[in-house]
DNA sequence: GGCGTAAAGTTAACACTGTCAACTTGGGGC
DNA sequence: GCCCCAAGTTGACAGTGTTAACTTTACGCC
C-alpha cells in the first residue's frame, strides 16, 4: 500500500462502498472486498472505522442527507395544499430510484446494524416526520397540534414505507400497475383527496425502469 | 452420531431451528449451530435440505400455515361487517406476538433467500390477499370486483406491513402509545370506519409485553 | 540533515459462516 | 451371512468480521 499523504484512503473506501452499494446492493458490502478494491488490507479499514457497522452508519447518514435535501427542496417549491402529496411522492421516488440506499437506511434489520442504532443519529430521520407533520397541519401551529399530528405523520410514513417495502421486495401482484397502485395509495393515505379525476397530481411518481 | 432408524433427524433439526428462531431471531440460525445442537455435523443438514435457504423455506411455510389458520379462524368467527378490521388485527397480532417469524416471512430481504422466492410457494401468501379482498368486498362477487379490490387489499396489506415493520424495528417515536397508533391506523386504513368512539372494536390488538 | 516518534498499514491468526467431494459406517433386504 | 445403499463423517475451500502484534513511513524537532 502506497502511503497516501494525509489520508485520502478513508474517502476512497467510502467511494468504493457507494459504488458497490448501488451496483450490487447492501449485502455485497464486505470489509475485505472493499479493502481489496481499494488496494489495502482489510484491517486498514479499522483505522478509519470502528467496525463495519460504523462504515454503514456513515453511508446511512449520507443517504439521510440526500433524502433530507430532496424533501427540503420539495417543501420549498410547493404550496401548502399540494405539499403532503408532493412530499410523499418525493419519498417514494427516493426509494424507487435508489433501492439499495433505501434498503440500507430503512429496510436493514436493526440487529445487523449493532443493536440500538445510535439515537442521536435518528434526529435526521425524525426531521422527516416533523416535515411531514408540518405539511399535514398546514405549516402552522405544528407544535400545538402535538400528538395527533405526530400520529398522522407516522401513519403516512408507515403506509409509504410498507408500500415501498413490498414493491422493492417484489411481493406485490405482478398484474398490478405500479403507478396505479401508488396513486391509489396516495389517495387513501393523504387527508385532502382533491381527486379531480384522471389528471396526474403535481410531483407524480416517475418510474425508474 | 447415533444412526437414527428411519430419519427423525430432520424433524429434530427443524425443532431446534424453531427454538433458535423464536429465542434469538432469524440471523442466529446457522447450519453449524443447528447441527451442533442436534448432535450431528453441519454437512448432515445437506442430506435433508438442499441448502440453508431450503431449510428457511420450510420454516417460512410453517409460519404461513400458522398465520393462514389464524386468519381462517378469524374469518369463520366474524360477521362480514366486522371482518376487515378483525382480519387486520389478526395480522398485526401475529407480527407483534411472533416477531422473529414475521421477520423470516416478510422482512427478510429477498436476496438472502435465494433470489426469486419460488413463486408456487407464494400461493399461500396470495391467499391472505384473497381473503382480505373477500372481506373488503363483503364476501360476494369478489372475482367480479377484480382489480380494484385487489388494489385495496394490497394497500391495506402494505399499510399493516409498514406499521408492523416500523414497530418491530423500533423506529416509531417512543412517546407514542402503540395501541393508540394501531387503532388510528385501522381507522385510516379500513373503508368502513364505524368509529363509535372509545369502545374498543372486536378483536382489538392485545399487546405482548 | 539525521533522528525519534507516532501514525499508517501489514501479517498472521481466531472464530465464525455456507458448502462440497470423498470417505466411512451401519442397518435392512436377499 | 453378505452386500449395498443410505446416513453420516472428515477435511477442505472460500468467504465473513475482527484482533494483537508487528513493520514501515512521514513529519517535526534539535
Amino acid at each position: 500500500m502506497v502511503r497516501s499523504t494525509r489520508t485520502v484512503l478513508k474517502q476512497r473506501i467510502l467511494e468504493e462502498a457507494r459504488q458497490v452499494l448501488e451496483a450490487e446492493g447492501v449485502n455485497a458490502l464486505s470489509t475485505r472486498r472493499l479493502a481489496k478494491a481499494v488496494g489495502c488490507t482489510a484491517t486498514s479499514l479499522y483505522i478509519y472505522f470502528d467496525n463495519k457497522e460504523a462504515l454503514l452508519h456513515v453511508l446511512m447518514e449520507e443517504g439521510f442527507e440526500k433524502l433530507g435535501e430532496e424533501l427540503k427542496a420539495c417543501t420549498a417549491t410547493t404550496s401548502p395544499a399540494e405539499r403532503p402529496r408532493a412530499l410523499a411522492n418525493t419519498y417514494l421516488n427516493f426509494g424507487l430510484n435508489h433501492p439499495a440506499w433505501y434498503e440500507l437506511m430503512f429496510l436493514l434489520p436493526a440487529e445487523r446494524l449493532g443493536s440500538p442504532y445510535p439515537p442521536e443519529k435518528y434526529r435526521q430521520g425524525r426531521r422527516y416526520l416533523e416535515r411531514l407533520s408540518e405539511a399535514l397541519t398546514g405549516d402552522i401551529d405544528s407544535s400545538l397540534a402535538g400528538e395527533q399530528t405526530l400520529i398522522q405523520a407516522t401513519l403516512l410514513w408507515s403506509h409509504l414505507h410498507g408500500l415501498l417495502s413490498l414493491i422493492l421486495a417484489g411481493r406485490v401482484d405482478a398484474s398490478l400497475d405500479r403507478q396505479t397502485l401508488i396513486d391509489a395509495a396516495l389517495d387513501r393515505a393523504l387527508p385532502s383527496p382533491n381527486a379531480k379525476g384522471a389528471t396526474r397530481a403535481p410531483g407524480s411518481v416517475d418510474l425508474p425502469s
